[in-house]
DNA sequence: GGTTTATACTCGTGGCACGAGCATAAGGTG
DNA sequence: CACCTTATGCTCGTGCCACGAGTATAAACC
């Protein structure tokens, strides 16, 4: 098969060979190594013991890939505590000099980064305020920031991994309406440290780290959806996110849901995306179009709940008729996912930002119309909805669970190995 | 345990170990044999020398390889026309008494079946209508064509892969609303054999075969519909489909692209199913609904095309108002493939049944709905839209693929070389 | 202190791919 | 027709990995 989406290594596609040298044996022995380290990463502070049963490893062969692990600084092995009779077993962690990733997210006022260690954890958390809006001063700041971290940290330094709020093509930005960015190239941010660079769109990555180790860990195939300006989200099987040709999809608020009278900034017709977000709750209460949707949509959900705040510039909308509004569009966000849910049949559907609140705002409302939205037998037992484990910090944590991918795959760890 | 880490050629489940021995490397052992028969099985008269150079084997590992399969009676090798100097190399094909794979596509009316060696060629290819649409009845004509083939084959016969017109969950039909089913088990088919019984939707099935070897091969995220009564079909994302939760997946019909106010069969509302088919375009034309959705499609098409049919029992519509109505119809089916393209960006969408037919009686409508419906950034280099290479085989050939994937697994090949 | 239990360590074995060198079967050339 | 060129196949010693069986060890239990 061509090339395509999940740009990893050692991938599905029985296809064409990897096009390297004759080095199939050189990554292949590592097979097992890998396994071990996602197995670290899926549960922090397993010990070896266990590690051995979940594996089907002899315990020989334990002790044998242990020591080989030890020995090239990517686990270290501390005593466990003691539990009942039998000879104590060690507990598995990253090793203190072994390989990092570091993980930025890319947001529309600020940027977080932080350096993760092979068991997923993040250390040294920064951020900082975006000085202008214009892509070379904030690519600039990046740029700093790993520049940083591969003084500090040199050759540990494997990845970096990149969340953006933006649509991503091949490694590069095609357009982040929020950020008001037409295509931006990010090559430029690894080009002196060589490292690989892992770019993700943020609402995929925050869906990766919900299937990961999130609300819906454990569900082979899961819907994440995050709602801010319009929807995006993810599709993700297995711990994959199904991004499509180039990384482009998940483009989820771009399906025809909605009224086809209307055109969406986007290009299309009747999108989703505009039944959804603050611009929806304006029509709604036969208000303007919002500059900025996303704090106008907070405003509204607030007053639903009770909060309003002075001076929101809301003083003449009642809460009966924002309750009214709030129960519209989540009736639309609901049907939407059902016939999502309908298409995909994830084990679990997670929400994000906004999609959160407005599900509080009218939780009846949004229930009725997810049920009236499925197929009639997929309600028996349909999907549960749940709201994001990680809050805000899904996106992050995607992009560290993205980048480790890449540093524990079969050919990273070869190459690692091969540095000594 | 969350789903997570490096997935490897492997499949689904990224948890547990497989809960087996600890017969890991029994099985790992077999992964460059895998690879060599999944080469095969994509290039259909490969010569030795060819398969190392995509595989990146010495040609002592291509020696040694190509020799333990050959012992293993999985491969055969003969002489290879001779082409310009060198030494001859040998093509690589199924061995002749290698293992096989029974495939069958259950459809409304009848049945076909086909044995498939390891190259995907199928052999022996038999069919037989229905007697009667009773579930008992057709399980056991089927009942008898596995017993059939698993006499005359023996432990050759090593996986029994259905494809059905049905939504399937987990080997078990749900619901087959053309056979007018409701839930049937199948583990009878292979009970007295034992052989595995793979099940699939017969939408996602010839999905499969369109993406592997069919109008979207070299695709690595695809889209096929099929539209008959609804639309079904399936995304396949290297060579896989995303089936979902049990396998129920693939119901892209059942998307609330329609009209809200109409309810659907399934017990959703305003389902896509609704606007793609002979049940819509009897409603753009003002008749009753049709019994027969299908074949009253076909027959409005065919007037469109200018092909009328004597006694089709449309002799009062006049081929303007058909022609309109085919328009609409093929712009709603467009415009859901648009959507659909910008949530998931397939490199290729696939077509087939009816929606082949509708697009070519409207092709400029459909061009013109589709182009409208995608994001502005998609429309430079739009995924094409093909007619499907397989026709009405894919379904069958999607079995065989599915059931051949199974075969040529680690797993199935350490378990045939045990058996000797 | 002895027993039980769970785990770790040692070591010989078999399997696989590699690499280097040699062998072979064609086409091309004079 | 002898000889060269080219592409490929074959042999064999090597390194690496996981296995399995047996042995050793460190705790809790009695």
């Amino acid at each position: 098969m061509a090339s395509d989406g999940p740009r990893r290594s050692g991938d599905a596609a029985p296809g064409t060979g990897t096009g390297d040298r004759p080095e199939r044996a050189r990554t292949a022995r590592w097979r097992t190594a890998a396994d071990v380290l996602a197995r670290v990463r899926g549960e922090p502070g397993i010990t070896r013991a266990e590690l051995a049963r979940r594996l089907n490893l002899t315990t020989g062969s334990a002790t044998e890939i242990t020591a080989r692990l030890r020995e090239l600084r990517l686990l270290s092995e501390t005593p466990a505590p003691a539990r009942g009779r039998g000879r104590p077993t060690t507990v598995l962690a990253p090793h203190p000099s072994g390989p990092l990733v570091l993980a930025v997210d890319l947001r529309q006022e600020d940027w977080r980064c932080g350096l993760a260690s092979l068991d997923g954890r993040i250390h040294d958390l920064r951020q900082g305020r975006h000085a202008g809006r214009e892509p070379g001063a904030v690519l600039g700041a990046l740029g700093e920031v790993v520049a940083g971290a591969w003084r500090r940290h040199g050759d540990r330094l494997r990845a970096v991994s990149l969340a953006v709020p933006a649509t991503v093509r091949d490694g590069r930005i095609v357009q982040a309406s929020g950020l008001g960015w037409g295509p931006v190239e990010l090559g430029a941010l690894t080009a002196r440290s060589r490292l690989p660079l892992l770019v993700g769109n943020d609402a995929t990555l925050a869906g990766v780290a919900e299937a990961r180790t999130g609300a819906a860990a454990g569900a082979g195939t899961a819907l994440h959806l995050l709602v801010e300006v319009g929807v995006g989200g993810a599709l993700i099987v297995g711990g994959r996110p199904v991004t499509g040709a180039g990384g482009t999809g998940g483009e989820y608020g771009h399906m025809p849901f909605g009224d086809r009278a209307l055109r969406c900034p986007c290009g299309a017709r009747g999108c989703w995306d505009l039944e959804v977000d603050g611009r929806a709750l304006a029509r709604h209460l036969g208000a303007p179009a919002p500059r900025d949707p996303r704090t106008y949509a907070r405003r509204v959900l607030a007053r639903v709940a009770g909060r309003e705040a002075a001076g929101d510039g809301l003083d003449d909308v009642p809460i009966e008729a924002a309750a009214r509004a709030a129960g519209v569009v989540a009736g639309s966000l609901a049907a939407g996912i059902a016939g999502l849910v309908n298409a995909h049949a994830p084990d679990v559907v997670t929400l994000g930002g906004l999609a959160v609140h407005l599900r509080a705002a009218a939780s009846a409302r949004f229930g009725a119309a997810y049920a009236d939205g499925l197929m009639s037998f997929r309600r028996d037992l349909p999907p549960p909805v749940l709201d994001a484990a990680y809050g805000d910090d899904g996106a992050l944590h995607g992009a560290v669970a993205v980048g480790l991918d890449h540093v524990t795959s079969e050919a990273a760890l070869a190459a690692w190995a091969d540095a000594l």
